[in-house]
DNA sequence: ACGCATTTGTTCGTATGTATT
DNA sequence: TAATACATACGAACAAATGCG
């Protein structure tokens, strides 16, 4: 009965591998981020199953926000770019008023030998390079985030503060539209610190004041870690806004 | 076509309507947290629609965490008792090691008038009555939150210190068996903030030492408030963990 | 230990509705 | 209006997990 899927592990239902089909394809550029997957009746065909079994894997796919179903025009790759909202991963939000769109100061960007925590988070061998980005988030003037940012080298090759700064929208979009690597999936840890006086003097807050610290790693299709950032949030006008269920 | 749903609001999709209809006989206590509701195939009987219809609208219940399906046995009300794992709205999570169990200290519980803010998020009038309780939790002897948690006076008479003293399970789960009230959904909003005295004292930390603040506006059926509680995190070896996609 | 009934899970096929262009 | 693509709904069959006798 099957024919592309014959070489796939088979002891899994149809449409987890019709899903792992659909994610490799993901993965390897076949279509970009924003873009449109082909039509349902045309991934039956090509995978030589059901329109109902295309249907449920490209549901847990949805669900999972790799993919963004809109009715009678497609289904498309999810992106961080173009979204008319924020950016999709912050979760801060400001105590009072609108969610007023954040101003980006870049601080610095430099490329060097990952620290020896940093390369953990990353899976990067000892000696290997990494980018660092080192910016703030202003709501009008005064700075809510200093963010600490740390790529593998080797994915971001050509990054400078010149294109960080050009670039028209989230960073991320950026990332997905240069380096190819789409961000879909992220894990924070947060706790409390109390400001250093460096961190005070660009946040224009108290040395010793209590700061948001979220430690954020970001991952790839496949779970693979692709980002390690540290950021720090001064929560005196905003919040940490969190469901659950 | 319809016979059980020609009352309902028509112009929405039929599992909409059979998802609106299980959902009021969760609410209404037809079945209880814990217990298994009734198979497929009866409720597609009772509903006259068809097995698929039912299946869509229960896919939809399970992935809000209303309801849970178990293959081979049946599908079943969502529960925070008897689940043997740990709280299920808790985030907080040990730097290092097991996430082990945390002890269970109550300081107080009191009935009283709501204050103004309390009454405003859990939609109480003026002069309303609010049930009080104040509650450490530890790591073996290391406190490590700080909870105040303010109830409807209305939904929860008969709560007592005696009862959540004895009570073992989690809070939410006494709150399911004795006052029918099930917390399905809820909304944080986490700060950075200095330690007062008091707050340090109870928390075994310095004054001024930078904590955790979280405040919860928990829902029951239909999104309507019913606990709202502010919690104090001490994050030197623990932190809030978050996933974000 | 085996088999059977029950219940959810998977897969197919078909038809029709609804949103977009 | 017509074509396209996702959304809803039905029916049927078999698979897989569970529990009971």
């Amino acid at each position: 009965m099957t024919d592309v899927l014959a070489a796939a592990a088979t002891p899994s239902p149809l449409y987890q591998q019709v899903k792992a089909l659909i994610t490799r394809g993901l993965q390897s550029g076949d279509w970009k981020p924003g873009e449109a997957i082909p039509p349902e009746t045309e991934l039956a065909a090509r995978f030589k199953v059901s329109q109902g079994t295309v249907r449920k894997a490209i549901d847990e796919l949805a669900a999972e926000n790799l993919l963004v179903r809109r009715q009678g025009k497609g289904t498309f790759v999810a992106t961080h770019a173009e979204e008319h909202q924020q950016y999709r991963f912050l979760r801060l939000t400001p105590d009072a008023g609108e969610r007023a769109r954040l101003r980006r100061r870049f601080l610095d960007c430099r490329r060097m030998r990952a620290p020896a925590d940093v390369a953990k988070w990353l899976g990067l061998d000892r000696g290997e390079h990494a980018v660092q980005v080192r910016r703030l988030l202003l709501s009008g003037d005064t700075p809510v985030v200093l963010d600490d940012i740390w790529l593998p080298g080797g994915l971001f090759r050509g990054l400078t503060a010149e294109k960080l700064a050009t670039y028209r929208g989230p960073m991320y979009g950026l990332f997905e539209a240069e380096f190819g690597v789409n961000m879909i999936r992220a894990e924070e840890k947060i706790r409390a610190v109390a400001a250093t006086a460096d961190e005070a003097a660009l946040l224009g807050c108290a040395a010793g004041a209590p700061l948001l610290l979220v430690e954020r790693l970001s991952c790839t299709y496949g779970d693979k870690p692709v980002e390690w950032r540290r950021g720090l949030y001064d929560t005196a006008r905003h919040h940490y806004r969190n469901e659950l269920s």
